[in-house]
DNA sequence: GTCTATATGCGGATAGAC
DNA sequence: GTCTATCCGCATATAGAC
């Protein structure tokens, strides 16, 4: 028997919210149960380990934060704000009530030197639907260096993202700042 | 007694090695005694805790990172090149035997939500002297945009230092040519 | 679906003998 | 200085009653 739908979204949103803000291997599950009101017996008739569950909530995650992205580049008209439409996209996805310390994808890679199959396929998933993403922008912005450009900006985000583990007041100001002097040359 | 200069050696070398390459949380304090074949006892007769030991091997680490980057700055003979010898550092730092997985202060900051006092020191010690070497070396360059520039090329490196963890083979290519884009402006 | 109890293993830290 | 044993707490995962 599946879990119930709404169970299992308070189950996600509990993970969520507590793995990215407090580390995944600093949150044990009964946190993750006690948040979502859910029992230990109900997580593990879902998902076969506390893995599985992390890559789900990555997953979701993905999903969300792709949504969020569209949204940002459907408001621009230039091509150039579409490529730089990823810098709005993060100021939102900041704003989220269930946020994250810095970086979801990134904290899972960091925690995990050999990171579970799942939740490894789910980082690179990340990293290379940037990547595709950007330089598909890019491509009509300039598409001579639309590679280039997409490697560049992937950096800038990514850096913009780290900042937040070096100043916890870190906006994307300075990122922004950068990608326009990329732009401009 | 104080732990002998040999035998402590030993130790935060073999801490090093581990807890940048493996991760901290992930490993465990006999990890280290087995590696640096020292016993419990005289780990905690030097070090009241693991965390103090970790905080004792970011502070090594620090030192030797601002001696490589002393070194690579005085290898430059233009501003410009000083301002940018922050990659050639990185480079050789990175070649060295005791390496990390991405970087040692980044991934100390993401595995702590709640960093120890004297780890949460060393992270803002790291951030603090990147950030006034750079604005210094950027006064040479252009004084007007001194701090701008500093807050930039920090960005830049630490998305350099972030990607490692995306891209296993990441070079400083990229983030060499997003400092140029910066300085060309 | 929940609750409580528990099997099982591991990690940090300490104590005593040598 | 090392070795061995051990205390203690915690975390994942499971089982049984309701």
């Amino acid at each position: 028997m599946p879990i119930r739908a709404s169970t299992e979204a308070r189950l996600l949103d509990a993970a969520d919210e507590l793995f990215f803000s407090r580390g995944i291997a600093a949150t044990p599950v009964d946190a993750v149960l006690a948040r979502a009101g859910v029992s230990a017996a109900t997580l593990y008739r879902g998902y076969p380990s506390k893995e599985a569950l992390v890559a789900a909530v990555l997953e979701r995650r993905h999903r969300v934060w792709l949504e969020e992205w569209d949204r940002a580049i459907a408001a621009q008209e230039s091509h150039e704000g579409r490529l730089l439409a990823v810098f709005d996209a993060l100021d939102t996805f900041r704003a989220r009530p269930i946020g994250s310390r810095w970086c979801a994808f990134l904290g899972a890679a960091a925690e995990y030197a050999d990171a579970p199959a799942e939740i490894a396929r789910a980082v690179r998933q990340d990293t290379d639907t940037m990547r595709a993403r950007l330089a598909g922008l890019a491509a009509a912005v300039d598409a001579r260096r639309a590679d280039e450009l997409a490697d560049q900006l992937l950096l800038v985000v990514t850096g913009d993202l780290a900042m937040r583990l070096r100043s916890p007041g870190h906006t994307t100001a300075t990122a922004r700042s950068v990608a326009a002097a990329l732009l401009a040359r």
